[in-house]
DNA sequence: TTGTAAGCGTTATCAT
DNA sequence: ATGATAACGCTTACAA
């Protein structure tokens, strides 16, 4: 077992100083080639490497940058991180991530545990408990230490600070208008408890879209469930008691239920009804018919969060106000719409 | 702006020694009672927490796991994730996350990357350019360095370390069993290329239960594709030219484009053809009919792995052989099978 | 051209 | 009961 091989190491195999070899194998100037040559041999002979953690000790910073989500047992979720682990590899930076399951606490433990030296900013999108208590005091005081941070998705105007959000409420419009455009007229929505931001701007669309059509908005026709899955019998139950030409699902998972709810209800999709779920992952591409959907790109999110948290970074001390960038989905039409 | 305090703060502003605040803090018997109480309140009001960073090169051990993964978006990969984050977290570690994405470059690249002080020890899945390859050379190093490594799911037995693997030839045969036992007798596999060397376990289980059964073995009824999708036709072909009773796929996504196929092309699951995949993933649970699956158990093997880690890091110089633990798959009845 | 020393934040050993 | 000092591995300003 051969341990990593130090600095010190080196100098006192070459007899030479420690300054002597770091300067070396920065190829200094100072050093004569004579002396550099040798060194960078035995260096190299050795493999040496700067420990990661010493640099980190003098420079005060990582490179590590700390990524929290919600859940990554989620398509979108996954993708995000991967758009962030992408760009941040390149850049030099190593991600940590914690998962907040969903809870406040978690959340907050994560990030201080984060805080304390390990990381240099933070991407994170809030757990539906944060939003729920609507508490951001964790965030307040790593923005006052410093730590710069960047919001994805779900979001808050509470905490001032860098934010990637998709256009919800545009597309939602969109999604809607397809609907409508496409003869239907008793639209649906399948949403969540409102305390997610995302649904709510969704649902802003939605209402908007038929608002602009002349359509009345009938409030029997927003199903709000309690949770992402096992929502079975509420879906049937609503399919069955109200007439629908189309619906527009805030999720993939819903939008897959209502998809096959409704096709084992006797209803033709897209003939009868119409379908768009939100999330263009594995489950739309692989149903009968394959879901329309809506494309958050989440790679191009994640990458845009990255870029955005590691130029805050390295331009410390610049001060540029914070900014909001807006990622524009896209309208997949696939077989459960009429397009 | 209030920067993070250091011991150094607190010893200046209350006019005593680095060394006794650090001593206080941590409880010491050495200090007085006043002088603690008085530093502890200081610290706690000044929310004084210890630098990650300083700890880790004093203690070189930076409470750090790197994982190293194929390819973050895939369900089973994301709940192994999970399983590590969820162990690792209660156990005070972190979990820095690189994606290989079946690349031997990146590979080696990322774990170089972090070898150098930043992890106590790896936790990886091979990429599949590196079981393509057969080259270890880059686990074989670090592991010389004393760098512990856990291989999960994709591992090689030219590399003497910790592993978690599942009994995929023994679930095979339990599923090809399974359908044995439910009347089938010309049973395919469709499966990817043999260097994965989970696929080539479960072909092994098939062909196993094939004899055992005194089944002949066809090989025309072993389809091997090349990627993950996009192989639609080739499906489609295979079940239009090959009489099967049932089929077992080597994943999720081939699981659920047979299912589909199948069934596009006028043959009745179950009952005309079975279908079993791997991974339980989101797919097999919203498909209709529900896909028969193999459950492979990604969270506790993530757990497994993560637990067998920490305790070879933390059982430093007892020099325990290393050892292979089994996780057992689950055969998931549902509504691809006759059950 | 090379070396010394201070410093990053902490802990541990050894004075006082 | 408290403090000085060295050490972890590295960089860099300053001496020599």
């Amino acid at each position: 077992m051969k341990s990593k091989i130090t600095l010190k190491d080196i100098a006192k195999e070459l007899d030479v100083s420690i300054s002597t070899v770091s300067k070396a194998l920065k190829n200094s100037k100072e050093i004569s080639k004579d002396t550099k040559d040798k060194i960078k041999a035995f260096a190299k002979f050795y493999n040496y490497r700067p420990n990661n953690i010493a640099l980190s000790l003098k420079n005060k910073r990582t490179k590590n940058i700390g990524v929290i989500i919600p859940d990554i047992v989620h398509h979108f979720f996954t993708t995000v991180f991967r758009g962030i682990e992408k760009y941040a590899n390149e850049q030099g930076y190593n991600v940590i991530v914690c998962v907040s399951d969903e809870s406040f606490e978690k959340e907050v433990v994560n990030m201080e545990m984060l805080a304390n030296g390990s990381i240099d900013g933070f991407i994170l999108s809030l757990s539906a408990e944060t939003q729920l208590k609507n508490e951001f005091s964790h965030l307040k005081e790593l923005l006052d230490q410093g730590i710069p941070i960047v919001l994805f998705d779900r979001v808050t105007s509470e905490i001032d600070c860098d934010k990637v959000i998709l256009n919800d409420q545009e597309i939602a419009h969109e999604a809607v208008s397809h609907f409508i455009n496409t003869g239907a007229r008793k639209i649906a929505l399948v949403t969540t408890e409102k305390f997610f931001n995302v649904s709510e701007s969704r649902a802003k669309g939605y209402l908007q879209a038929l608002r602009k059509n002349d359509i009345k908005v009938d409030e029997k026709l927003i199903l709000t469930l309690p949770h992402d899955n096992d929502n079975a019998t509420l879906i049937r139950n609503f399919f069955q008691n109200n007439k629908v030409d189309a619906v527009l699902c805030v999720n993939e998972i819903f939008g897959i239920q209502c998809l096959s709810i409704i096709q084992d209800l006797g209803y033709k999709v897209p003939n009868d009804i119409s379908v768009i779920g939100f999330t263009d992952g594995i489950l739309s591409r692989f149903s009968v018919p394959k879901l329309s959907t809506v494309a958050q790109h989440g790679e191009k999110m994640g990458e845009q969060a990255a870029q955005m948290l590691i130029n805050r970074m390295e331009s410390l001390g610049e001060e540029e106000p914070f900014k909001t960038e807006v990622i524009n989905a896209t309208l997949i039409k696939r077989g459960s719409t009429i397009n």
